[in-house]
DNA sequence: GTCTATAGGCAGATAGAC
DNA sequence: GTCTATCTGCCTATAGAC
């Protein structure tokens, strides 16, 4: 696979540039800032990656990459349709919670100024989420453990949309109440719910 | 008040810069691009705005007065609690089919590289549509003409979300499917539905 | 693989003439 | 108000020694 050794220079690299465009974005950081963390000077990364399009390239695809795998972690760990859900929605909690945006989030806005592979994965990113969580939502409303009306992938649209948003405001306005609040309340949007009230401001006190 | 004569240099200088922070965002548009767009030298906008800190200070004060007056543009026109959410959600559809984004949205993800006072009208202007937007839910509520659980504020906050992130995702995969079909599965949330089904997938063909 | 040195360009900003 | 000229600093990228 070509994978192995200690920590790596490259991917050393690529964990310091992943934090710096989650929290910055793709235009406001540049080499100088990715070899001060590292600890090498701005030239040797070039040896990495040629170019800053290279990296931002292997930047998203690992992203990408590495998320897949979250969500077959979640499959794996977590049985029940709404834990499933949970379990996704608590993704983007934990990013948040680092004071960082979705890499893809970010790199949407930055989208005009970047190189067209890069676009591209950044849509293929929103299109894997869609497609995983409309997979979840068809298995849960056959299960009868969730209920909602219209096509599973419309819904799923819908959860992507409504987390990426709801981070992005958080992150923006540095009100993180933006995030919880919305999270719950998508959730209850699949909920096989009593239909009116109850079911968000859930939230018993752990114990 | 200070305001009058033709379109005015500083007008227009904001007209452009606005339009090229909407699209690449705030660290991808420079001095350059606004004077060559503008037709004048990059030395003559500091006349007009000091520093780009200056420039992007008087872009969001002026884009968040121009939102509130299109919002109360929509309590003017429009009385029914339906129709105003439909309008609220076609001030985003209207920014997007412009192949731009919300310009907060934008600075939302810029935030860290972003001078303060920037940062807290961006924070302004969300909260400033939560509190629009549970206005009229609450109002709409109290009417009949929407039905809702829990807090028309959390409600409020959802809409926002929901819709910065529709409009972020779609703009970032340049498929503005993602906002049309979050827009009908936000607006079914509030409807007096009939609970299940129906609602959105209405789109009846214009006659 | 990492370094020093440097190229070439663009960034935001200023001085001073007109 | 707008111009030319210029400054300083940072950007991405390359050459070539170690």
């Amino acid at each position: 696979m070509g994978r192995s050794r200690a920590p790596g220079t490259a991917a050393r690299i690529l964990d310091i540039a992943e934090r710096l465009v989650q929290s910055r974005g793709y235009n406001a950081f540049s080499y100088a800032d990715v070899a001060h963390a590292v600890g090498i000077r701005k030239a040797s990364l070039h040896y990495h990656f040629a170019t800053k399009a290279d990296l931002g390239q292997a930047l998203v695809a690992r992203y990408r990459q590495a998320f897949l795998e979250s969500l077959r972690s979640i499959e794996t760990r977590l049985a029940g349709s709404q834990e499933r859900l949970q379990g996704y929605v608590a993704l983007y909690g934990a990013v948040l919670r680092k004071k960082r945006m979705c890499m893809c989030g970010m790199l949407a806005t930055d989208a005009a100024t970047l190189p067209r592979p890069m676009r591209e994965s950044v849509s293929g990113f929103f299109d894997e989420n869609v497609a995983w969580l409309a997979r979840v939502l068809e298995q849960g409303r056959k299960r009868h453990e969730l209920l909602f009306p219209g096509a599973a992938s419309e819904r799923a649209a819908f959860f992507v949309s409504t987390l990426e948003g709801a981070m992005l405001v958080a992150h923006g306005s540095g009100n993180h109440e933006y995030f919880e609040s919305a999270s719950r309340q998508l959730l209850a949007t699949v909920g096989p719910g009593r239909s009116k009230s109850r079911r968000y401001g859930a939230r018993r006190p752990a114990r």
